[in-house]
DNA sequence: ACTTTATTTTAGTCAAGACTAAATTTACCT
DNA sequence: AGGTAAATTTAGTCTTGACTAAAATAAAGT
């Protein structure tokens, strides 16, 4: 069995690796910094899942993954969002509270429990932020969606998926009325990266800061 | 927060104070052996224990658990209780299934993760073996039934509880047709600790071990 | 009461995974 | 190209909770 430390680190190579933002290398401080580790502590895990063939590893500049410690990514980020919208659908989780529940849980759970509720979801694609569930053979299928603060004024986008890295943001989120599905339109956006004014779904104008905006994911219409 | 490691051990200690079998002395190698630990490592963490207050020690005799350690033990318990109705309610686990999981995912869950199971399964007292759920405020009700070991020739009864230390015992007695609720009729006890005959729920007759049938917790009826 | 045996405790190790402080490497600037 | 700042790695420590082997204590038999 594998340690949760270790299926920590490898979740947060992945999704360092994959994610929307910075996917040039992945540094030892990055790590560390995610993790909530010191940069010492990153480097002697490191040393160590280089050792176990998980990773490969370029000292002073950065790690990637191999197959098999991408593969461990996988089936942990799959545990946690099958857990996340478990914890939304079956137990009416609000959306900023599943993420530090799941993480606990991930760790924790049988094949069997994956299974029982993953059919009892229908076999869900995306988790509970819209992001893609990886399948159990490790498959994933990544999005590519345009940031809400990119959009155009005057267009109309739906949600597709949110950044769940701040729960206290993805509060906020909720309480505009944002959700996966909402249609948005974007009526102003003022100039020198100052707010943007939002109708939401067809309900009073709302602005909203430029950096929510930019950990909102949309899908633009027309 | 306490360590998994540690609210086992309280834990382990509550059921062998509690226990029907054995409620003597709460011995360093008995407390090693349900732990799966020597008994050097069990010294080890008595002494921990005891430095923190949870538990009364005296060298070479034995341990007891204070207020403290015992509130911790039966959270623990309640936890594991209400994850394995849970398990078994919700998501279709077999009864020979559930403790294993519950046993990960009681370190694992928060208090609102209690109070939403506790509430979905509308707030139950009685475990999916049969076993009292402590209450929030760490109260049990503590039940004395008889062993169907004990019961005579031709009396009826209902099954109360199931001892769970055995899985495949559990799913011996579950392919046998025995359940919480499950009305028994004893046709016949063998000589010289001989096994006994049953009648379950009108059925045709079953031989039973007596080894099983100790494990077996009823209510006699009439 | 003395000896043998079983149980318990002590003493000393080990592995994981964190930390701090010091040394090293890389990168950047003029 | 040389010098400095930032990032990274090394070296050494700490805590948790296990282990083995040896010592100490308790219990039991004659």
């Amino acid at each position: 069995m594998l340690s949760q430390s270790i299926e920590d680190y490898l979740k947060i190579i992945y999704k360092l690796q994959h994610g929307s933002d910075a996917p040039t290398q992945v540094t030892t401080s990055l790590l560390a910094e995610r993790m909530g580790v010191t940069a010492a502590s990153a480097t002697n895990m490191i040393k160590k899942l280089a050792e176990m063939n998980l990773l490969e590893y370029a000292p002073y500049k950065g790690v990637a993954l191999r197959e098999a410690g991408e593969k461990i990514a996988l089936e942990t980020i799959r545990h946690h969002r099958l857990i996340e919208l478990y914890l939304s659908e079956a137990l009416g989780y609000s959306w900023d509270a599943v993420d530090a529940e799941a993480e606990r849980l991930e760790h924790a759970i049988s094949e069997e429990f994956e299974e029982r509720i993953d059919k009892m979801l229908g076999y869900p694609t995306i988790g509970a932020h819209g992001e893609p569930i990886p399948n159990k053979n490790g498959q994933i299928e990544e999005q590519t969606y345009a940031r809400l603060s990119d959009i155009e004024r005057g267009q109309r986008a739906v949600v597709k998926r949110v950044s769940d890295r701040d729960a206290a943001m993805l509060r906020y989120m909720n309480d505009m009325g944002l959700r996966l599905g909402t249609v948005v339109k974007v009526c102003e956006k003022a100039p020198f990266k100052g707010p943007l004014t939002l109708l939401i779904e067809e309900d009073q104008p709302r602005t909203l800061g430029l950096e929510v905006a930019h950990h909102i994911f949309v899908d633009p219409i027309r």
